[in-house]
DNA sequence: TTATTATTTAACCATATGGTTAATAATTTA
DNA sequence: TAAATTATTAACCATATGGTTAAATAATAA
């Protein structure tokens, strides 16, 4: 695990950028799942998996517990806070982009100023909850 | 740039790995900015930072408007959003924990019950302003 | 005790990343 | 026009990443 915040933000965003671990830890969101388990959804190897969770844990992102045979793996989100934390300091950013939007939308047609997510969901997986 | 959510945070998240990157949006989030200008904090060559400037660009935190010889550099942040938005649904679990950790401070000793950020500051100039 | 199950470690491979120096391109200044 | 400035591209190098298969380790079940 990582002491200080620069390793945090490194190894925290390093392990988020892969979308095998980003599926993992949705996994483990609903509730904590043995290392089998949290392979049998992708076509890899189980010492793959075992790497990706070796990533994640250097992040400190997940913990494992022994528990005979099986290792019970366990979502850790501090580190997520600290991601969270570092990004909301641009924050201001994306909402003056959103605000000078819907400035302009008023301005164009008053009327309809409603300021609508776009969503490409087109071959887009993410978030899909098993 | 990138269409879908998946590539967006596979390259957003990958491109804030990196602490010369995060350093480098830091110093945009103060305005725009040339190559020469946001190479000159730092120890590397010039086409260290060019490269730098690719991969946020590839995670389209970063455009470059070419003005005469220099191009300006300038921040981007509507991926953190995304990225962020991403995290979001983790806030939960880290919440969870404080609460946890809150009631069972409470417990042990109901007149200091206050939640102290514990900051490891050592060795760390991560969100140093320049 | 011998299998079986769960998981990791070891050794390897291809590709990506982050750096270098040298050369090139484009623009401005002398 | 020649020189200087800004920045990129090219070619290269070391290390990291994400995958593989085979072997090893540990614990439970037969």
């Amino acid at each position: 695990m990582v002491n200080n915040l620069t390793e945090t933000l490194n190894f925290t965003f390093a392990a988020l950028a892969d979308p095998t671990r980003r599926a993992i830890l949705e996994r483990l969101s609903f509730g904590d799942s043995s290392v089998t388990e949290l392979a049998a959804p992708f076509d890899v190897s189980l010492p793959a998996i075992s790497k990706q969770l070796r990533v994640l844990e250097r992040a400190g992102l997940l913990t494992q517990e022994k528990d005979g045979r099986v290792r019970r793996c366990r979502l850790e989100a501090q580190p997520m806070k600290e991601a969270v934390e570092w990004i909301a300091q641009y924050q201001k950013f994306w909402e003056d982009k959103l605000e000078s939007l819907a400035n302009f939308l008023e301005n164009v047609s008053p009327e309809d100023s409603t300021l609508q997510e776009q969503d490409s969901a087109e071959n887009d997986s993410e978030g899909m909850k098993p």
